[in-house]
DNA sequence: AAGAAACGAGAGCGCTGCTCTTGACGGACA
DNA sequence: TGTCCGTCAAGAGCAGCGCTCTCGTTTCTT
């Protein structure tokens, strides 16, 4: 209906869109604060007082980008899952922690955005939940099938009482898994992140050089205490 | 022999410690990105450029903060471990690991500048080394010595070969520990901050709020991969 | 064709880190 | 005691930032 309504439209999406690419190279080589409108109006040879018709405060081209972010790391860790053999259940958990760590050493401004200390003074809206669960989803739905596909073994630890409401949103994400194997996954989640954000933010610097072999075996023993039995 | 020659020597440390406290203040408030010079000397009732006569750029400050903070932290996991029974080996590791999450809940600016994503052309100095390890060096010596009085399981799991190399500089923090225990401890202690991250970052909001139980079970789960078996 | 909405340009405000110069002060030495 | 050099605070100033406001133009709508 809209197609073509718009001259003017179909301009403002495309500067829209250059705003951001530019924005988005800009955050690759100086980083989230040197994010600079005044920079991406001058390489795009406007006047900075113009960009903010298309974004009303550096803000907004933060969440813009952050949206990105997610979606491109969500996108990355589902495309590689599934060109993984379904019944795999370790295979595509290895995979799957392979793409988010990948992905996050390709994009270490993008991933330092999206996971990494809250820029100050910025407020994530609303609008990032939506694309901020993609990555989490894929990992919840590996476990989810392994375990009704009797591949994992059953816990010895259950979770302590007072978890029961909070293991609530992840019943959801995982049905059928019981509350043991739900915990487990969250600690694996964690972990996995807490790996990528060492090896990003530069903790393993002359300590752990051969990184990739290293996450690997990380994430294999991850995988025995979750219970991949396969 | 320097004890006097310094009616101005005084008054400068004096100075600069009330520098770094202020800025330390500021840190807390704002976050690091809000750490501003001009208003560290503002508040001293200081013109901004005299402040450069003690710190010789923003990075200089930031450095200072960043040495105090891993000290901080260092030292509250060392008092916290220290109070434990020596043989009880479990409870020193959730002590520790109730140590770090309780210091950075506490400060989360300063351990965002410590663990969270590198500030912005900023490179830390050789200076921060020393101070970095104290908090990973207590963890080291619990695994260290609940291995040797033999309160651990071996794994099962074997480190690939390719890792020896990388092994190394554990084995030093961990003596007589052999490699497959350590890179348990590794992944253990990558999991530990990878929890700390994700809660003061904030990506546990509305979905785990009785965080401290929460933690605790983490922790305990990894205390069993781990391999404590008392 | 007329009115409304969107747009780019420009000036400007207050803030930042940082530099340079100037004049005052204090400790060491003759 | 007097001199002299190093240290210091202060101030002005530069370039950059996010953001706001106004103004004349262009584009869409009716």
């Amino acid at each position: 209906m809209t197609a073509s309504r718009t001259a003017r439209e179909r301009v403002r999406a495309e500067l829209t869109r250059e705003i951001t690419d530019i924005a988005r190279r800009q955050l690759a080589t100086e980083g989230a604060g040197g994010l600079s409108l005044r920079a991406v109006a001058r390489e795009m040879g406007m006047v900075s007082s113009a960009i903010y018709r298309y974004f009303p405060s550096r803000d907004d081209l933060l969440t813009a980008l952050i949206i990105d972010g997610y979606n491109a790391l969500g996108a990355a860790v589902e495309q590689t899952e599934a060109a993984c053999p379904p019944d795999d259940y370790l295979g595509r958990w290895l995979a799957a922690c392979d793409a988010v760590r990948d992905w996050a050493v390709a994009h270490p401004h993008e991933y330092a955005l999206i996971y990494g200390s809250p820029v100050p003074g910025y407020q994530a809206p609303q609008d990032t939940v939506a694309a901020r669960v993609r990555d989490v989803a894929v990992l919840s739905r590996i476990v989810s099938d392994a375990w009704q596909a009797g591949a994992m073994r059953t816990p010895t630890t259950e979770p302590p009482a007072a978890l029961d409401a909070d293991t609530a949103v992840f019943r959801d994400l995982m049905p059928g898994v019981p509350d043991s194997v739900i915990w487990q996954a969250i600690s694996a989640w964690t972990a996995l992140y807490g790996w990528v954000n060492f090896e990003v933010f530069g903790q393993f610097q002359n300590t752990i050089e051969d990184r990739h072999t290293a996450f690997g075996h990380s994430m294999r023993l991850l995988a025995e205490t979750l219970g991949f039995t396969q």
